[in-house]
DNA sequence: GTCTATATTCCGATAGAC
DNA sequence: GTCTATCGGAATATAGAC
């Protein structure tokens, strides 16, 4: 059982629910059964456990690339809109949604990740709206890149909201989403 | 000179630059070249000092709504853009970009207080989508409420990432949204 | 009515035990 | 290499001074 790696994975958590700024060292111990300051042998500042939080997420954007690489524009794109669906239900908002809020108040090297990280997930979309229009299975209107931020803000958007308005608020959203690059919402 | 409203003026700078959760009393106290315990005085508990700051900003949208009634609701729409437009250039975010994201970690009281903040902004953008229609000054697909929520989304999700990516990310959203609903964008 | 001194709790981090 | 005891500081909040 990997210590190191499960801490990752409850302070994605926290992030993702509480935010940054309102977990502590001691909601990790808790879960582990070890004191507070254990955290600190792994990640000597709070900061560096929010960079591996943050690290770990950017190799999962490159390593999606990736493996989507083939597929065409709209299925690529129903995997992340699955990944959203997923964080709907269990309450979770996604890490960009949660880290950019804050970032004002992040240390150093905490805010330039978030930079990287909001960049790459901008880059993949943006991408993935121009391959949609070579191979045909998206259509929208503006440029790809305009269209990327729209996207990636409503499904940004769709976790805070319907936590707080209500789940059917995420569903409404990302059918008038998804119908203004035409692709077909499956759930609907 | 009127304390409270000072303080309250304080509150809201720090809910949209830092976050609920990242400002202590210490921080209004310090302007004031008072105590932070002083601030007790106005707002027993820090949940008192956040409600207030939600109610006057619900206070402000009931005023605005009357005041701009008779207005085309593309004049409407117009003049709430230009209000994200004065945040981005402070780098401000809007309150339910800062206070949805902290959601689970409000006090009850405030939490409340949010739900219905995020409402009357949804039911306003829905209103004001619909007048467009009947006026004749804006044109979308989709329906009014299913629309409102992506332009709030978008408004929003601006200021967040416009931020960390750079203020040329906050007109290129806008043009897409205003072009979106039809709504000529002067200022591009 | 307005503000200060003080209590209490909690957090992140260091030093050092095993 | 892994974890604990403990420090120093900051946060919210109470009790009481002027």
């Amino acid at each position: 059982m990997d210590t190191r790696e499960h801490i990752i994975d409850l302070a994605e958590e926290l992030i993702r629910t509480k935010g940054y700024n309102a977990f502590s060292y001691g909601d990790i111990a808790g879960v582990l059964h070890i004191r507070n300051a254990a955290i600190h042998y792994y990640f000597p500042s709070k900061a560096d456990l929010g960079v591996a939080v943050v690290d770990r997420e950017l190799e999962k954007i490159a390593q999606s690339r990736v493996e989507w690489a083939t597929l065409p524009a709209d299925q690529q794109l129903r995997k992340v809109v699955e990944n959203f669906y997923t964080g709907s239900r269990k309450g979770w908002i996604c890490l960009n949604g949660s880290l950019t809020p804050d970032y004002l108040t992040l240390p150093d090297p905490l805010q330039k990740k978030v930079k990287i990280m909001c960049q790459a997930v901008l880059d993949w979309m943006t991408a993935c709206l121009e391959k949609g229009l070579e191979d045909g299975t998206l259509q929208f209107e503006g440029t790809p890149a305009g269209r990327a931020l729209l996207v990636m803000s409503a499904l940004l958007s769709s976790l805070l909201l319907s936590r707080v308005l209500g789940k059917e608020v995420f569903d409404s959203m990302l059918d008038q989403l998804l119908k203004d690059i035409h692709l077909q919402n499956n759930r609907s």
